[in-house]
DNA sequence: CTGAAAGCGCTTACAG
DNA sequence: CTGAAAGCGCTTACAG
């Protein structure tokens, strides 16, 4: 079997006390002697159980992820750059895969729970605030990531949606488009509302009017079709903003089936910036994320209130940026779809 | 604080041995006390502690996926099989991202073990044994999952990968191509050297030679570089075999950049079917593997062995299958890249 | 049918 | 400078 603290202690013919004490670097004992058993312990290969470390109060040394689907880029890179700052402050990360489904959501905080985690890192949408009263109640320190959730005050790292859905307008106005349609994600998803928020109101101020009918939002899986009716539409849209880069896609592949050219005969602009958007055909020109540094700043603000629970709770707010590939420009007149008047700019 | 067995055995008037029975379903209890019992645990909300579970002998429910990268695709949806599958056998999964590096998963797998999970599935290349015999020696079940160790005799899934590069070579023979590269990953990474293997030997039974040149090894990032150079020599070839999507993608980038148009100007065919190949353009021909049931045989491999150690190591190869998309065609001869002698079959 | 007691592998006051 | 003892929240024989 695995060492454990009594073969050590007798082996080095001390109690065990001792040993627990070399382990955690506390008390005061000898140098040679704490130098002799640290010795023993790599010579037996003792290492301390961290369950039985966690039992006697203190902590497990790992803590939960939920995402909505860790096979979906965006999330995977959030976990990795997760995983990466958690174990810089000796944490493990359990993945929990929730699909957006409140109940899935409960039942991993439940479990979470169980498993007396040191805190969790909420990534995926939650209606109901009966997810995270559990944990919070449960006194289990929590940090939410790319989520927000208004009425309770949890620390939590977001991008700047708002500022993303403006410089998305800001790039397609500057190209000179001025028939611009938004591809939004559901109602409920408030990054998204704020994301079309910023693209309307910079729109606006430029003088740019969106048209009711070319703001719609979609499911899962529609993006594709929700694109194509965009793009049959009379007086069809020069210019598509997406709430995701998956939807992003789905607008290229609309366009794609219906013949269209892009960017030359629609500009279509995304968000996030995982992977994906720079593989498509063409490039995506999309609002980036900077997924790494809200991976970081996220497991920050859980191990600061791991050590020191009541703190107030911070807000994080990165700023997106603008990655320009190819698939927005200049709107063409001399496509075949394009046989309306367009107010080119210079 | 949480109720502990203690509360509810007070609660109950009875010993915390009873409650504890009626946890586990065990023992001879008068279903009334039984059910009189499971209702003050629901009342009081108590939740056994699965860390003291654990201490007392039994196990943690949860276990470790070392990938290369979580934020890689193919390991993120291996990921969600992996995590969905665990769950149904009331597991939890700890990522654990290696880079393939032996010393970080040396270090996660020291981790792993401290942290007494039930098991640990291996989806991340080793070049030494130095990080699967600690596991072993420690008694911790073990599964290999599409990475295999010859020299040890552990439980593992994995694709044919023989059979899918063979597939690849049929594919491209019955397109008419009988120029043909490969790009493959390191020489270390055994399932590459499969899949060329598989494809060059479909490829001469069907008297199509490779010409060694036309053989090359691409590190993490030199997929592009590579085929560029491929597709500079002269008499290039005019379909490239890639043994991972990633390298497919670079290929496709190498030969846009150089203006040749896929799948005119040279045929690609890639290998893994993740996201990735859905959405590049031309979408990717390539040799899918079965990813989630990868996923689901390995937990269920892995929970075997959990049950009852010392199980005979099984091995279980899963079928690829060819998934055709839009860049592999028959070679054209009119292309100005093509200005070269092509027997074109039919 | 149910309780007392030991034990899982540690940590932490408390003595000395 | 170091040890004896209690305790963390459970499970498991062993009695009765």
């Amino acid at each position: 079997m695995k060492a454990t603290i009594y073969d050590v202690a007798k082996e080095a013919g001390v109690s065990i006390a001792t040993v627990s004490l070399v382990i955690n670097g506390k008390g005061k004992i000898s140098e040679e002697r704490r130098e002799e058993i640290r010795q023993i312990m790599v010579r037996m290969g003792y290492k301390p159980s961290m369950i039985a470390t966690a039992l006697t109060g203190k902590k497990t040394y790992a803590f939960g992820l939920l995402v909505p689907d860790i096979s979906n880029p965006f999330f995977a890179e959030i976990a990795r750059a997760v995983e990466d700052e958690g174990q810089r402050h000796g944490y493990s990360v359990f993945i929990c895969s929730t699909d957006n489904k409140d109940e899935k959501a409960r039942h991993y905080a439940a479990l979470l729970q169980q498993k007396n985690v040191d805190g969790v890192i909420i990534s995926t949408g939650m209606k109901e605030l009966s997810v995270l009263n559990p944990l919070l109640q449960g006194g289990v320190p929590v940090a939410l990531l790319a989520r927000e959730f208004p009425s309770v005050a949890v620390p939590s790292v977001v991008v700047d949606d708002y500022a993303g859905g403006a410089a998305a307008a800001e790039h397609l106005i500057s190209l000179g488009h001025s028939r611009l349609a938004v591809l939004a994600e559901q109602e409920s998803i408030s990054s998204s509302r704020e994301r079309v928020r910023g693209f309307r109101q910079t729109a606006e101020a430029a003088g740019v009017f969106l048209e009711p009918l070319f703001v719609v939002s979609c499911g899962h899986k529609d993006g594709k079709d929700r694109a194509m009716e965009l793009l049959q539409m009379k007086d069809r849209p020069t210019a598509i903003f997406c709430c995701n880069d998956l939807l992003a896609i789905g607008a290229l592949r609309a366009a794609k089936e219906m013949g269209m050219r892009i960017p030359q005969d629609c500009s279509i602009i995304g968000f996030d910036d995982t992977v994906l958007a720079s593989v498509t055909d063409p490039p995506l020109t999309t609002i980036a994320q900077p997924i790494e540094q809200m991976g970081q700043k996220a497991v920050q603000l859980l191990v600061r209130q791991i050590g020191q629970p009541g703190e107030e709770a911070e807000r994080i707010v990165l700023p997106p940026s603008l990655t320009i590939r190819q698939s927005a420009a200049v709107p063409s007149n001399d496509s075949r779809y394009n046989h309306l008047d367009e107010k080119t700019s210079g």
